[in-house]
DNA sequence: TTGAAAGCGCTAACAC
DNA sequence: GTGTTAGCGCTTTCAA
């Protein structure tokens, strides 16, 4: 229990009997130093246990080796909890630490944790923005001239490195896949934050990749001349059920459910196990990110698949790379494929 | 892209015409000040968009509200994820950080994660430990007299306050209410890190939770005098899916299969599906560790639920308690309960 | 009520 | 090849 203070470079000069800068230049082995003195104060430090103290340095330093990664709601999201390991990951290969704060898709929640990213000097941040309007908080007064890259999502300003995935086409691509399998009735529930309750009438949408869903859905339910129906629901679990059941009872109920996240999808299973239909039967569904649940299930569900890991991998490797060089803002937009499980019904053949 | 300096207290301090440690005395509210002094100072301190130097006050302070997590795996897993969200809120709630860092359930990786945590002056550090028996970078001596929290599962040393929960009881409960519904031969998929591929023979387990879970079915399947299969398995999908084969090509294949966690429940999930068994019908499961999909899915997966939100609360609030004042050592075990939902078949009902 | 100065642990420019 | 010294940004005695 003796909570005796950490040995410091003063303790090992001591013991060794050199000066701080001999220590300093021993351990980090840069400058003229004698073999002998670097051997001999070595082994000095490692018998006192001695581990550099690393606000010191970073202070001397002025950077931290730290990324702050600021990301929405929690690891509980099949998409977040994939791109948080592998941020970490390819931050620890690059000689970074990770500092995470969840915003909880909450603008303010997220001022608050840029701010506190900035007061422990990270030297970039990743960021997943609630809003892509709302950035006041982004300024390059307000980040310090720091550099920061979006993910996921888009603000609307060009100002930062943005790594996303093409949800457009992706949309669009499983539409017609649904409409190749003789869907002609499709829904789709839409997770929108800040929204309560449900709604039918299209929202503001403050994500541009939920947006880029829509749209690229709209287009491929113009294309594919089949009839939809969008809901637009609060992202929790009972309202989400509550506005699958508005769907299936409409008179236009589809045959099958899009859904813009796996929250979503829960929502869909769970309502659909309630009533007795069974997935791939009596009604499909395709859901947005993909996850080991949604793969090892039975029926598998089919996915529009996001190159997670590699989203996470660039984020890093662009945002080291700025803040080691100068670098300008780059979109990177990354292709989401669809995997084609065992969700969606084919309603020509079965007829 | 001006990357100007961020303002220190000393831009404050000329820009209003005091001394810094007036501005300090100012900014923090403390010592014999006048009002409108303090007033000046913050409008000037705004303006000028201040915000503390975190490293400084931490190294002036001695130490940095910061708390290391070092978790194993990464949060694709359903209990550690959920676990990380309440020790990330918890701690935001007592006014501290948390650095996170994984193990990957190796000793090697968890001894350099400590180090690190270290080297960066945390106050504490919450640990999933690898292994219960090696921990000899735990001394007091190598964590600086530092309180440490250990979560989920124990080291094999009284050292530090634990917190667990009661998984050998509850394996036990799980095993009656399998005998309870008529099964006579059940099954154990158990991961085992640590082990390659797969054996029957019973290995090293380096988890005391896992050790538990082991445990209480043993005891459950001795009192209901039923027959069952034990099989370890490396904690990978395609391994713990062969294990499953063998297990169900067995002479005296198990009618219910126990997973020790989620990934093994999905390996049971996918072999069942493949081979066309109905969950909760042809094959029974019951699996560690509730989750949303585990909950939602047809049938709902009967499970052994833990408190893990209130597990990571009571251990941040624990492990600030030890930092901010001095506590003995304790051990906190909550409670887990049996989730009864479809995928027990009864087969007394059936017959 | 305020300022001057020291020092947390470290590194690097500059002496010797 | 090694020591001296200054200083990163901050808080807190101690003096005034």
């Amino acid at each position: 229990m003796t909570a005796n203070k950490s040995t410091t470079i003063n303790d090992v000069a001591a013991a060794s009997g050199v000066s701080r800068a001999t220590v300093s230049r021993a351990l980090s082995g840069y400058g003229r130093i004698s073999k002998e003195t670097v051997d001999h104060v070595r082994a000095v430090a490692d018998s006192l246990g001695y581990r550099p103290n690393a606000l010191a340095v970073a202070m001397r330093a002025g950077k931290t080796k730290t990324i702050g990664l600021v990301v929405i709601s929690d690891f509980t999201n099949a998409f977040f909890d994939r791109a948080t390991k592998s941020i970490i990951d390819r931050a620890k290969e690059l000689g970074f630490r990770v500092l995470i704060q969840h915003s909880d898709e909450d603008v303010a929640v997220e001022r608050v944790a840029v701010e506190t990213m900035l007061s422990n000097q990270v030297d970039g941040i990743i960021l997943v923005p609630a809003s892509k309007t709302k950035h006041s908080h982004l300024t390059p007064k307000k980040i310090g001239g720091k550099p920061v890259v979006i993910i996921d999502r888009r603000l609307d300003i060009p100002r930062f490195t943005t790594v996303t995935t093409g949800d457009e086409v992706a949309a669009e691509e499983a539409v017609a896949y649904a409409a190749e399998n003789g869907h002609k009735k499709l829904g789709f529930l839409i997770a929108v934050p800040g929204t309560t309750g449900f709604t039918s009438e299209e929202p503001e949408i403050p994500i541009t990749s939920v947006q880029e869903r829509v749209d690229g859905f709209a287009k491929g339910v113009t294309k594919a001349k089949a009839s939809a129906l969008w809901i637009y629901s609060e992202d929790k679990q009972e309202i989400a059920e509550a506005a699958v059941e508005k769907l299936l009872d409409s008179p236009k109920a589809p045959t099958i459910i899009f859904t813009s996240n796996n929250d979503m999808l829960l929502a869909v299973l769970k309502v659909a196990g309630d009533r007795g239909l069974t997935i791939g039967k009596e009604l499909s569904v395709v859901s947005f990110d993909d996850s080991p649940w949604a793969a090892a299930m039975v029926p598998g569900i089919t996915v529009v698949a996001r190159p997670v890991e590699e989203l996470g991998h660039i984020a890093v490797t662009e945002l080291v790379e700025a803040i080691e060089g100068n670098t300008k803002p780059k979109e990177i937009v990354l292709p989401a494929n669809l995997i084609k499980r065992s969700s969606v019904a084919n309603l020509l053949k079965s007829k």
